[in-house]
DNA sequence: CACCCGCCCGAAAGTATCTTTCAGGTGTGA
DNA sequence: TCACACCTGAAAGATACTTTCGGGCGGGTG
């Protein structure tokens, strides 16, 4: 997916944008001894040379400010200034270039560097999976039952016990009635209370924790609409759930836990619910969120520069 | 071959490379009206600023050369000349890359559909300038004392608060003492116990939640090492922080609030610090981990009914 | 071989651009 | 209302870039 750019680069053309190795190339011959000496520098080290001045550059190539304004000329630029400018933006873009080594795995000896860009790529990419794969109908159904439940039990122990919680969190600010159950004996103990019209929701990665399982079979049992969000749309956890959303699973290894990626997953979908909710219940959710927001803002302390 | 004298005028930041929109982001908050439009313009159009001189920055934005020299400092760069040439390779960059994919806001009458996509790719978004705007060095830092700590203590309330106890569950599973506090008084009852060698972590987006600073300043007085993950690097949280971890700020709306990009950010933070810390402390870390899969595996029912 | 001519080359003067200083103005809190 | 802090831009000061100009080197010629 190569786009090129339609610079001549005999003519002469405006500044030159990234042909410039061919350039240097292609009138290395016109060019006076010194003047090579700096082209040559330029081209093989752009990066180096954007971040010398005039001077610094002469002297690197042991030349005069004037040969590598005279070069600078040669190579199609009003003068050095705009080289210069060229330069930063032929580094930036072959710095950019190289970044492959980002598919690999963490590995033990991975620079701290390589570690933030590799975990971030991998995050993005559950996210871009866990859209794909996300049945908007399923979705829609959920949020229906959400926008219009009377109350809200939500289940996950572990990591997805702070997902559960996220989502609590979110959907009290908008006014809905919704709780977070870690514990699986009050989960259970809470669950016999629901009844149709209220909602649960069990989120687990693997589909098949007894402790989410239970309070979702409770409530279903009881007539709430269950909602699953797993990884797993197999599991058994689906037995008892009316709608199920699927997260998505990646790769993992030994630095790369299952727990990082499929919370990312998990919060998504999350996300998605909370949003449509209030979308669909607007009217009265914008100023419960305006309130809670307000509410906050006396939390912080006023010295803020 | 050149010596000059390196004045660290704050602290870190050395130039940024391409993570400046979101920096503007970032920083906004804390720049006069002024600056602002400075700021607006150059993440708004980096070619086309990149070609202007001061002067003619200045008159673009309706200022004058100082602000806009005062505007290149506070993104982190020691002068305009250097903001410029970051701006033209930022430029170069986004035009060999792929197209700005401008996503609009999320409207109330969104299909479902589209606000799964524009959640996805915000966030995505989001952890792409947050894996830009993260110092590796400050990150490193604080990955040593952790590796070495005999104690840590998390504090964050709110949204925070789950991120606080995610990093605090992952901490556990390697072995290291962690503990989240979400109550802010038991966790300054907390911070007197921390002494040299421990560690003491904040978690506030605004960077001005008391609660979450008072607990760090006490552990701070008590010779521990802080470290503040927060979305305001200039706010108050940092006065007692040893090493600041930046968040992204995504704009917000109504339908998107702050919450969950910040999330989304600070997870990817505390995502880095735990791999890089199992990495560090790989000899311990590994059976650790393993062992707490195991351990987690008779919690699953593999035999579904 | 010596001389002349052209042209490359760098030092230094000249100019544009960037940086710093400083005083006026504006909003904020008491 | 006053005092204060802080933002703001004009202008001076410093730096980086450009131009000029004369020396010197090489090649061609007598």
């Amino acid at each position: 997916m190569t786009n090129e750019v339609k610079e001549s680069f005999t003519s002469d053309a405006p500044p030159a944008p990234a042909a410039l190795a061919a350039k240097v190339r292609t009138l290395a011959p016109s060019m006076t001894r010194s003047m090579q000496r700096v082209a040559e520098a330029v081209a093989g080290d752009p990066a180096g040379c954007a971040a010398l001045t005039v001077t610094g550059l002469a002297e690197l190539t042991g030349t005069s400010e004037a040969t590598v304004v005279r070069t600078a000329r040669l190579l199609g630029y009003p003068g050095y200034r705009d080289l210069r400018l060229a330069l930063a933006g032929l580094a930036a873009q072959q710095q950019s270039g190289r970044a492959p080594a980002v598919t690999a795995d963490i590995a033990v000896d991975d620079p701290v560097a390589d570690v933030v860009a590799k975990l971030a790529y991998d995050e993005q990419q559950t996210l871009a999976d866990t859209a794909a794969g996300l049945d908007t109908v399923q979705l829609g159904a959920a949020v229906t039952a959400l926008a219009t439940a009377r109350r809200v039990d939500i289940y996950g122990v572990g990591a997805s016990g702070l997902v559960a919680q996220d989502l609590a969190q979110k959907l009290l600010r908008i006014g809905l009635i919704a709780h977070a159950h870690s514990d699986p004996h009050l989960a259970v103990t809470n669950a016999v209370q629901l009844r149709s019209g209220d909602v649960a929701i069990a989120i687990t990665h693997s589909g098949s924790t007894g402790d989410v399982i239970e309070p979702l079979r409770v409530a279903f049992d009881h007539g709430a609409t269950t909602v699953a969000i797993t990884g797993r749309p197999d599991g058994p956890v689906t037995q008892y759930a009316d709608h199920v959303l699927t997260t998505s699973t990646a790769r993992e290894s030994e630095l790369r836990p299952a727990a990082m990626s499929s919370r990312t997953s998990q919060l998504l979908v999350v996300d998605c619910l909370f949003t449509c909710v209030t979308q669909r219940t607007y009217e009265t959710a914008a100023p419960a969120l305006a309130a809670s927001y307000e509410a906050l803002a006396h939390r912080h302390s006023p010295r803020t520069r």
